[in-house]
DNA sequence: CTGAAAGCGCTTACAG
DNA sequence: CTGAAAGCGCTTACAG
């Protein structure tokens, strides 16, 4: 007796098969669907109290929940942001842990706030455009994106919903951002180098051109040099791909290919711990022998052998600002403001060491 | 001249300011919506070629995307997939390396078949029932939940949405699910232990009950050592968190608590690794004085020092099988099938060796 | 092969 | 404080 009473008033909503509708509620409570519209929405000055009370009990009871389709197409606003990535075609979104970082902070933050996340992968730069306006997007978040594809982003594509894009510097205003203060990272990881004593370092990294996060770095990292009146020679510049492997194939010729250096600046950690790697396998000693320092600060840095000296970067501040900028430009309305950059800070741990005398 | 006249019959696509819609395609082929409607949704049968040709030229030239929520309001299908990942209510989304690369498995295979995807961070049981019906989703991925989680989901909130679970043994009939063979994975660690001649192994996992991912490969374990009649003492049981510091931390009082132990088979890779940093910062050797198996074959365990032995599990096969269940189910709008298990394999590398003679 | 009508579930102006 | 009307952009039966 008492579990069956307890059944019944229990507090568990029951979902029916056949979906409620404002219409259901406004029938049963007895008032305009327009009413029940602005008690769901929040819209309280525009009804008086007991009516509020009443509609959100019916509410409760009959487990409504509002179409976001329905909503999406009669107002302005879809209540949907977009989070793109490239994709090559035939290969998966391939999440580096930075980027599932970001992901995640992101999916949390704009919970919080009533929106929801359609994550899609971009194979073609038209995808852009499709994936805006098919969904009726308010605003995209493009995480991932190389410069040059930022800015080819067209007018078209872009002229009504708010962009923001992760970890560019692209003048393209048709996508404001959030990223590392990169050029002050390059300088930390020179300069705490430079204090150890070493003379000749190797900057590992993707090609770059003359914007870009790479490029802030690499700038950061040779006006170090230049603030203490020491020379740079651009063939201490290695590119390499930016995965485990691209290091540890640098690592494993670079006594052949850079005899003179004693460290190594990696753009990113994933590529100094295979920078690591390859030089541990092919007998040299780090710190000993080389020093190597990384850039992210990944979870994975602090796990390694030896563990893994870095640049820091504030992912979840990265995340929160970028919601914040994005969400404010769409309810407001307006082009989202200049773009932010964040601090970051040197990590030292145990791959960095002063270089041997010799 | 020449650029100017490039640019005039350049193939990229206006996109316009205003919406284009079916009406105006309509309008401008001189035909009704209902054909335009048949030729963008490839219902050729029905339109005759030369329309069709006139109408896709159209659709072309204007840049027409169709209003995904008009369709999925007007439509019975959505065309929209929820991927349901566990969030704590002021947490963000954890998103492991394993879970990270399914979710970019699962992008690919929806977007290859012309879903999109909503990701969802579930803070509590009744978003889930919210989550499927705000946006009318086709269907649902469950990601992360425990088997307890997944065997309280009610009929109402699943009633006419096709669920699957990733990993999961819940016997709730309302999701299917693809997990691997997580009691042949047990077995085969074990075999592997035994047939290097440890006798004392700690099997190392979160807490778990008879059901579930945790129980299968407990089992499956223990099952090797049945198999040979070799007696197995469940105080050989270490009760931690799946995290690299969980893993340290037992790692470093391996040979406190269990001093006859020679191995520790690990029920997660992130988790061996640290068992593995546990046990070389309080002085023993990998594997000379302990040996050290996990499960699931993430990158990471190919780099880090020694190189992880472990059970390798199908992660881009399980998302393809995931999503091909669930499409099957939701377009021949029938249950899923029964749940798949996929096939798992020992990979062998630096982290075990026999064990040392005493 | 083609089309006019009704309706999916909401919101936005308006009018009281 | 409350409501009737029109419409968002599609698709689903139907009828020709």
């Amino acid at each position: 007796m008492l579990s069956a009473q307890s059944c019944q008033w229990s507090r568990r909503r029951e979902f029916p098969l056949v979906r409620v509708t404002l219409r259901d509620i406004a029938n049963e409570a007895g008032v305009s669907m327009m009413t029940v519209s602005n008690v769901v929405n929040g819209n309280r000055a525009r009804v008086s109290p007991e009516t509020i009370e009443r509609v959100q009990r019916i509410v409760a009871e009959r487990g409504y929940v509002p179409s976001a389709s329905a909503r999406s197409l009669a107002a302005r606003s879809s209540r949907l942001i977009g989070l793109l990535v490239p994709a090559a075609d035939e290969d998966s979104l391939t999440l580096s842990p930075h980027t599932g970082a970001i992901l995640g902070q992101i999916e949390r933050a704009l919970r919080k706030r009533g929106y929801h996340l359609l994550l899609r992968g971009i194979a073609h730069p038209d995808e852009v455009g499709e994936a805006l306006q098919s969904w009726s997007l308010d605003g995209a978040v493009l995480l991932g994106f190389l410069d040059e594809e930022i800015d080819a982003l067209d007018a078209g594509a872009a002229g009504k919903v708010a962009m923001l894009a992760v970890d560019s510097y692209s003048a393209n205003r048709l996508a404001t951002g959030v990223r590392s203060d990169d050029f002050l990272g390059g300088r930390l990881a020179a300069e705490h180098l430079l204090d150890l004593g070493h003379r000749h370092v190797v900057f590992a990294g993707p090609s770059f051109s003359d914007v870009g996060v790479v490029h802030q770095r690499f700038a950061g990292f040779r006006q170090a040099f230049a603030d203490r009146g020491l020379p740079w020679d651009d063939r201490l510049i290695a590119t390499v791909n930016t995965t485990h492997a691209g290091g540890a194939g640098l690592g494993a010729r670079l006594r052949r290919d850079f005899p003179t250096a004693t460290a190594v600046f990696a753009t990113a950690d994933i590529l100094a711990i295979g920078v690591a790697a390859g030089l541990a396998a092919s007998g040299a000693a780090v710190p000993g022998d080389v020093s190597v320092v990384g850039f992210d600060d990944l979870d994975l840095s602090a796990i390694v052998t030896p563990k893994l000296t870095t640049i820091a970067q504030d992912i979840p501040g990265k995340a929160a600002i970028a919601i914040d900028l994005l969400l404010t430009a769409i309810e407001k309305r307006e082009r989202p403001a200049e773009p932010v950059t964040l601090a970051v800070h040197l990590v030292e741990r145990d791959s960095t060491a002063p270089p041997r005398r010799s």
